[in-house]
DNA sequence: ATTGCATATGTTATGGTGTTACACAATAAA
DNA sequence: TTTATTGTGTAACACCATAACATATGCAAT
């Protein structure tokens, strides 16, 4: 396992930055085809263009995708940089997302594995829930 | 949360059965448009088919739908039912999951979604690597 | 400057995943 | 036996993602 780090990074492309500020813009999770209507206006007109904008910044760490919802978003947490393993808690009222870290998790998740025998290359974890937000205004 | 339980089944009605049965004779996870391609021969000629009766399934613990793959396994771990959280533990290599089970870690992941006042209500996830069995063939 | 290469872009078409809407059948309870 | 609930069948549709192909752009190294 390798843990990136987004410093330093390259500029982005138009349509990378497009994608990206389209994300940081966004209270909440965003599908691939709500980032394409949103940006229907600046020139983008195919699923494939934010595919490969998303895959570019996947691949820096600017972003994260979210399994359980087929949607993306922008990370939000600095030290995403220096951990494998990011915990994604998503309320499920307002669909806000807090990206978690933790040392130990990886850790315990690697030793829970081990146990089987099976060597962690990645995770994948997403909590749903109520944020602290919306339990308050209930 | 509510721990299910799936001892005391109801019967399963046929369709139901018919994708369990695809599931359990499976050695890995099956996408739904995979049960419907084998089951077309047993009368299953709609996707609907197969997901009304995955959905009961999953209702029931019999079944995990896995997000990131877009896939369901056949429940095969006999705690799951005692459990909130578990772990699917995805070899690359030859697509095997091991269903795993670990008291500690849903409290790992509260107390970690608490600090930043959210509660869990259900938790995903899903460890991709390399099997015992992959790695000793390498 | 020109060649060569890697990366980014644009477009069309297609494939994979999941649901809506509607009609009908089987089961169980009153 | 009426009613309510659950399961089934079919068609059409919406959403998610990639393949294939053509073109363009930036950046070396000569």
């Amino acid at each position: 396992m390798t843990a990136h780090s987004h410093t330093d990074q390259p500029a982005l492309t138009k349509n990378q930055s497009l994608v990206y500020d389209a994300l940081t813009d966004a209270k909440a999770p965003l599908s691939a085809y709500a980032i394409l209507d949103g940006l229907r206006e600046h020139g983008i007109r195919a699923p494939l263009q934010v595919y490969r904008a998303l895959d570019k910044l996947l691949e820096l760490g600017l972003v994260h995708r979210l399994e359980s919802l087929n949607s993306f978003v922008a990370c939000s947490n600095s030290e995403c940089g220096a951990r494998e393993t990011m915990v994604f808690a998503i309320c499920v009222k307002c669909n806000k997302v807090s990206e978690l870290a933790d040392d130990r998790l990886e850790a315990h998740l690697g030793a829970l594995a081990a146990a089987d025998h099976f060597t962690v290359h990645a995770a994948t974890v997403e909590l749903r829930g109520i944020c602290g937000q919306c339990r308050s205004d209930a």
